[in-house]
DNA sequence: GCGTAACCTTACGGGCGAGTAGGTATGCTC
DNA sequence: GAGCATACCTACTCGCCCGTAAGGTTACGC
């Protein structure tokens, strides 16, 4: 025949990711249940039961999209902090990895951090994940008060590097809706922030209410 | 006949507080799309098309939990904050408002945050009263700054606006999963890392790449 | 060159849930 | 206590979309 046509045959493992990218894009822009997997059949260039055959049913398509962006994610940044530098230059480049990452991956980021986040069945999986950076960053300031003599709460270490990663992911995600904005520009941003009100803590200098009216 | 049945008849302004209290506890927990509007009405103590009836369509009734529970958030931080105060104090009682908020209606912030976000039609809105969060936030440093002497460029400014916003949004967060936990000494926390981070701001203190290698 | 296995399709079943048609009861006014 | 408006219900229609059955086509081993 003529035009043997653009569907060539191709091996599992390529059309799987050519499934996931336009899931990813899919539900990045619709939301999960808004996806409709003809759509994302049809955005793979790809018939819908060969979805089904190879990444299963949509709850575990969804779960894949998953994986595979924070998996992405955590290597990139886990790729780029070294482990015997110091403190500042750690978070440094932590942050580097990151807002690289979104600014390189806006539609994973957008399923990670807009979608996953409200679905009952994947908060659980994402708030893993979150817990492990909120993890890692607590034990980054921990490290560093300890270094100056100082020690702080438990509770009040987590709660302040969950205002630091959530602070983060905000900015990563006014940098998803910016697409000219520089991600390094803006790591360094956060960076200033986050180094500063840090260093505050780590100076042992705090707010307290003043006249502590009722 | 015996038992007239729990089946009161209730005035219109009351049903529909009622029937927005299910739908912001329905949409809180299963999100859009996966909440049911039968789910809703049952919840509510009512049959479905009295919803239809006074709420209008799935999308509307989605709508009005999201001005009733925005406007709510909204005026008890306005209501809070008196404009001539010094800028700390702004900040502290603001955030002690709206940590109150989040305690007192948990529900109704996972609809406005978790669950808002994600679905198109609905992020615009929400987008925008972000957008007058972070406008006050940004304002109120602007103010500080030039008190100080000091300026900074439009789009630094927002950036840590943005920045500051989004750590709270994160601790509030944190704060809706944790039910023991106290809003006013949250609120205390997230203050220190605000105004003590800002404080290096305002002194002019920034944070910079070292050698910047490559 | 022919079987066989993997790739890929069209075309359908079936359920779930948004939205409605049409009717019943209750209170209010005069 | 007749009339009317408003609160309220049961029971349906209908479309959308997940998931699948059954069959066609390309490559590759031998």
């Amino acid at each position: 025949m003529a035009t043997p046509p653009t569907f060539k045959r191709l091996p599992r493992a390529v059309r799987e990711q050519q499934m996931l990218d336009a899931a990813v894009k899919v539900f990045s822009r619709r939301g999960f249940h808004a996806a409709s997997m003809d759509e994302i059949a049809e955005d793979a260039g790809i018939s819908k039961p060969m979805v089904y055959a190879y990444l299963g049913t949509k709850e575990e398509l969804f779960v894949a999209c998953l994986h595979r962006e924070g998996t992405r994610m955590m290597q990139a940044i886990a790729g780029a902090v070294a482990p015997d530098l110091p403190a500042d230059e750690r978070l440094w480049r932590g942050l580097r990895a990151f807002f690289g990452f979104v600014g390189a991956h806006r539609d994973g980021w957008a399923v990670l951090y807009r979608q996953a986040r409200g679905e009952q069945p994947f908060a659980r999986e994402l708030a893993g994940m979150r817990a492990r950076l909120v993890e890692v960053v607590a034990g980054m300031l921990d490290h560093a008060l300890r270094a100056e003599g100082r020690e702080v709460g438990e509770t009040d270490l987590e709660v302040v590097a969950y205002a630091l990663v959530g602070a983060t992911e905000s900015l990563a995600d006014w940098l998803a809706d910016h697409p000219d904005a520089d991600p390094e520009k803006t790591a360094t941003r956060m960076m200033n922030v986050a180094w500063l009100g840090a260093g505050q803590l780590l100076a042992g200098v705090t707010w307290h209410p003043r006249a502590t009216p009722a």
